[in-house]
RNA sequence: GUGGGUGUAGCUCAGUUGGCAGAGCACUGGGUCGUGGUCCCAGGUGUCGCGGGUUCGACUCCCGUCACUCACCCCA
C-alpha cells in the first residue's frame, strides 16, 4: 500500500468512533467533582511566550530542556505549545487580576498539551488533559480537597485500580537544609554522566529515578521527611487527616518528587497499573513561589492535572466500560424522491421536537436503507412510500420488536414522542 | 536521542523448501415490483510500506530506508 496523501504528525492520538464518545464521557466524569466544588471553567491559549514556561517550570526540568514544541512566530516573538497547564493558568491570574477579588479562585481547564518525546503506549506528542488549580490560601484543606476531586473523578468512572502516592517538599525555610544534605549524600554514590548532571542542577529529582540500579544506591539517601519545619510538618499531617476523614486512600511515597520546579510541600500522583510503562495517570501538587516567580505577588496554589487518554487506557484496561446510549430514537427512510421530500421535513420536526433523528440518504434501495436503520441503533424507523404520501401517513416501525403500524403524518411527532417516554420507563 | 518487534484489501490477519495474492468481517446489489436483524448468491478494491540487490522467477532471501509499535530516560 502506498498509502494516502497525508498522514497524522507522529505521536498523536486520534480518537475515531466509536471511542470518541468514550473520550468525551471520561473528560465529563472527571470535570464532575471539580464542578460540584465550585471550581469555574477557564479557555486559555494552547501556546505562550517560552519564557513562561522556562522560567515558571523550570530551566533544569526534562519538559523545558527537551520536549518543548518551540517556534518563532513571523513576528519573532518565541513561543512554545504549552506542555502542561498551570504556568498558564497564573500568568492568566496574574494579568487580569483574579487574585484581586474573592480567594481562593478556583478554576479548572481542559485539552490538548504537547511535549516532543518518543511516542509510546500512554504518552503522546500531543496529549490530552484535565487540571484545576485553586489560588490564594495556604490552608490544608484546599491540598485536601485538590486531592480529593481527583480521587472522586477516578471513582465517577468506575475505576478500582487507581493508588494514590502522597508525599511534601518542605517549603523555603526547610528544603535548602534538606538540599545540602542530600547533596552531599549524591556525592558519594556512584552515578551516570547524566545523573550526575541532573544531580548539580536539581538533585531532588535523582529521587525519582526509576532504573533498579540506582534506587539500590539511593536506598540511604537522606528524606525530605526528617527535615521538615514544624509548620511544613502540621500542613501534612492536616492534609493526611483530612484526607482519612473522607475516606481516600493514600500511599506514603517520601521519593516522589515530580519533573517540575514550582512543587513545594503538597505533591501527589495518581498511579494505575494497567497501561504499560506510564503508569502515572495524573498529578500534582502546590506551587507556593510560583506565582512570585512569574513577577506577581505572593500567591500560594495547588493544583493538578489529570491525563484523559491514560484514564481512558486505565478504563479500558478495567474492563469496566462505559455504557455509552444508543446515539439514535428514530432513522427515517423514504421510497423515492416524492417521499424524500416529506422525510426530510418529518426528520426536522423530530429533531425540533427533541427527538434524535437520522435518516437514509444517496437514494438507497428498501433493503439498504433498513440495514442501515438497523445498524444506526434508533428504536424507532419511519418509512414513507408513495402510498403512504397518497393516504397522509407514516408507517413507524419498532426494530426491535419488528412489528408496524401507520400513523397520521399529523401526529407522527406526538407518537413517537409517548412510544418512545414509554420505552423509557 | 538509544534498543527490540511489526509492516499483505477499509478492519483483523493467513500465505508451506522462492512458482499467477487469499480468508473472515465490513461495504454495495440481488434472492416476490415497498421492509432490517439469521440465511443464500453476486461484486469491487491491493504498487504485498518504499528503494536497491540475488534469481529464469521475490510477499517470501540479502542490504538500505521510512512508518508504526513497545521499551529505556522522563512524564499525563
Amino acid at each position: 500500500m502506498s498509502g494516502p496523501l497525508y498522514r497524522a504528525p507522529r505521536g498523536v492520538l486520534e480518537y475515531l468512533p466509536p471511542r470518541g464518545e468514550e473520550f468525551l464521557r471520561v473528560r465529563e466524569r472527571l470535570a464532575a467533582p471539580a464542578r460540584a466544588a465550585g471550581y469555574s471553567y477557564l479557555e486559555l491559549p494552547v501556546f505562550e511566550q517560552t519564557a513562561l514556561y522556562a522560567r515558571g517550570v523550570g530551566e533544569s526540568t526534562d519538559v523545558v530542556s527537551k520536549e518543548m514544541y518551540s517556534f518563532t512566530t513571523r513576528g519573532g516573538d518565541e513561543v512554545t505549545l504549552r506542555p502542561e497547564g498551570t504556568a498558564g493558568v497564573v500568568r492568566a491570574v496574574l494579568e487580569h487580576g483574579l487574585d484581586r477579588g474573592r480567594l481562593p479562585v478556583k478554576l479548572w481547564y481542559a485539552g490538548p498539551f504537547f511535549r516532543y518525546e518518543r511516542p509510546q503506549a500512554g504518552r503522546y506528542r500531543q496529549l490530552q488533559q484535565l487540571g484545576i488549580e485553586a489560588l490564594g490560601s495556604e490552608d490544608p484543606a484546599l491540598d485536601a480537597e485538590v486531592i480529593a476531586i481527583g480521587w472522586e473523578g477516578y471513582a465517577g468512572l468506575g475505576l478500582r485500580g487507581v493508588r494514590l502516592d502522597l508525599n511534601t517538599l518542605g517549603c523555603a525555610v526547610c528544603r535548602p537544609a534538606y538540599r545540602e544534605a542530600l547533596v552531599a549524600f549524591l556525592a558519594t554514590i556512584e552515578m551516570d554522566a547524566e545523573t550526575r548532571r541532573r544531580a548539580t542542577v536539581n538533585p531532588l529529582r535523582v529521587l525519582d529515578d526509576k532504573r533498579p540500579e540506582v534506587r539500590d544506591r539511593l536506598a540511604e539517601a537522606p528524606l525530605m521527611s526528617t527535615f521538615l519545619c514544624a509548620e511544613c510538618r502540621a500542613h501534612h499531617d492536616t492534609v493526611r487527616t483530612l484526607l482519612a476523614d473522607v475516606g481516600v486512600p493514600w500511599r506514603d511515597e517520601p521519593r516522589l518528587v515530580r519533573g517540575l520546579d514550582y512543587y513545594t510541600r503538597t505533591t501527589f500522583e495518581f498511579v494505575h497499573d494497567g497501561l504499560g510503562a506510564q503508569s502515572g495517570i495524573g498529578g500534582g501538587g502546590r506551587y507556593d513561589g510560583l506565582a512570585e516567580v512569574l513577577g506577581g505577588p505572593a500567591l500560594p496554589g495547588i493544583g493538578f492535572g489529570l491525563g484523559v487518554d491514560r484514564t481512558l487506557l486505565a478504563v479500558e484496561a478495567e474492563g469496566t466500560g462505559l455504557a455509552v446510549a444508543a446515539p439514535l430514537d428514530v432513522f427515517a427512510v423514504a421510497l423515492g424522491p416524492e417521499a424524500g421530500r416529506e422525510v426530510f421535513s418529518i426528520v426536522v420536526s423530530l429533531r425540533r421536537a427533541g427527538i434524535r433523528t437520522d435518516q437514509a440518504f444517496g437514494n438507497r434501495a428498501l433493503k439498504g436503507a433498513m440495514k442501515a436503520a438497523d445498524r444506526s441503533g434508533a428504536a424507532y424507523a419511519v418509512l414513507v412510500g408513495s402510498r403512504d404520501l397518497a393516504a397522509d401517513v407514516a408507517q413507524v416501525k419498532d426494530l426491535v420488536a419488528g412489528n408496524q403500524t401507520a400513523v397520521p403524518l399529523s401526529r407522527l411527532v406526538d407518537t413517537l414522542t409517548r412510544l418512545l417516554q414509554e420505552k423509557d420507563s
